[in-house]
DNA sequence: CGCAGAGTTGAGGCGCTTCAAGAGCGGTGG
DNA sequence: CCACCGCTCTTGAAGCGCCTCAACTCTGCG
């Protein structure tokens, strides 16, 4: 319990929502869920774990819901908006590890350790759901499912990954943002927006950090991109024309790079 | 209890092991045990995971553990020897995502999901101890301190990703090789072996493939670390005259490179 | 309306790759 | 035991890709 305690400083749900509005902070009636920690849980499991979010959080864009190195207590959901997640080592380096939107959790390194490695800042106005890690503990020890569920997640963390490792060990400037611009595509049509146009929430030195990448670069390449006749790019605001074309770049042999 | 059975194929350790040496199966008399899975469970909880390794399992030089897409069943504790992991994507792209030795976990990333992600190929002749994943699913929930000590040593995969992804992401070539070493040292060291001196398991092609590099970068940059006294080097055996001149290297500014 | 931050574009250079040739080591068979 | 062969490693020369530096434009916000 003691994680739910130091959280305590965070209005627990029932303070902060008005009667009328309780009800979105349980699971079962998040339309997110099976994007979320539920996943595919049955009813019965899930009427089970409604109070496992503690509290919920709301960020103004460009706050940081923790910062690296900060006390791990809770990982969180998020309910609405965008995030970025930043490494940082000893000597000065920065590294963006990731985007993450709704539905998708923050903090998961922290599980089990004393300390989150990575901080969390919001690419925009943002609300997150409070999971206590006390209080996952517990209700993985009662509910097989979950307990499953959680090292899927988990899992898919390290899987990701490694999908950044690939991405930054193997491939050149342009198959980088290829993959990124097809990630982004598929990740807004599972939540039921377009997969063809949507708006970039970070800034053009933001993708270069992820995908090590300057972000001279990441402009020059935007606007190859354009030239061809791969994407339409306004600023943030993003057209994919040509998806096979984005793909067909991935198979294409990565001449004068790393293995 | 599916996933123990499918492994069937590998004798269980009673039949294995000769009355004598049987007791090596258990973790609580596995001089291993801290670095592994066990970590600092107390005697009580020790005994009672004792049947956690369902069996042993040998390996040649060269053999694969799993390969990169086999189907789940165990995570696998390595006893004696060491491992590379080897990640693919569908457009031929390779590449080696870690090394692994004595008291380290393979096949994290397959928990709770279908498959394997990355293959695992011994380095040299090499021992397992494999624990199904239906038994651990179960002793977690028996045995809260298991369960949260796995939850540290997913989360420390997780973070050891992120040591990858900040190294191909923002260091230069002769950092990224110096990273490298010092991390070989001090695991080395851990282990009860000279943190100084040791023997590298893998080719120059596989220290390329994990840091981003062509085999023959690492070659001249192993010698440009000779040249210049930092490092011995015959082969795959590695002497660190000057550990404090590898550290410096790291503080460097990265001219020349991504953010 | 002005200013700071974000993005674009150009010119030049460095770092690592590519291509190539040769040397050293280990395993195998005579 | 030695000679051979394949694989690994080393080293050199040349070139490409992305970085650096720099100037300018665009956008959003007070």
């Amino acid at each position: 319990m003691q994680a739910a305690a130091a959280v305590i400083a965070i209005q627990p749900v029932e303070k902060r929502m008005p009667a009328a509005r309780k009800h979105a902070a349980n699971c079962s009636s998040c339309n997110l869920r099976e994007l979320c920690l539920p996943g595919a849980l049955d009813a019965e499991d899930l009427a089970r774990i409604d109070n496992l979010v503690y509290a919920r959080r709301r960020l103004k864009r460009g706050e940081a819901l923790y910062q690296a190195g900060a006390e791990f207590k809770a990982i969180y959901a998020i309910r609405s908006g965008s995030f970025k997640a930043s490494l940082f080592d000893g000597d000065g380096r920065e590294q963006v590890s990731g985007f993450f939107m709704a539905g998708e959790l923050l903090g998961l390194e922290g599980l089990g350790s004393g300390a989150y490695q990575a901080g969390a800042i919001a690419l925009e106005d943002s609300e997150v759901c409070v999971l206590p890690y006390a209080l996952i503990e517990q209700f993985c020890r009662e509910i097989p499912a979950l307990q499953r569920r959680l090292h899927t997640v988990l899992a898919r963390e390290i899987v990701r990954d490694h999908g950044v490792m690939m991405l930054l060990g193997t491939m050149r400037a342009e198959q980088r943002l290829a993959t990124f611009l097809l990630n982004l595509s598929a990740r807004s049509k599972r939540r039921g927006y377009s997969s063809s146009e949507f708006h970039l929430r970070m800034s053009r030195e933001e993708i270069g950090s992820y995908l090590g990448l300057k972000l001279e670069t990441v402009s020059r390449l935007f606007s190859q991109f354009h030239d061809v006749g791969l994407i339409d790019v306004d600023y943030r605001h993003v057209r994919i024309l040509d998806v096979q074309g984005l793909e067909r770049m991935l198979r294409e042999p990565s001449a004068h790079v790393p293995n």
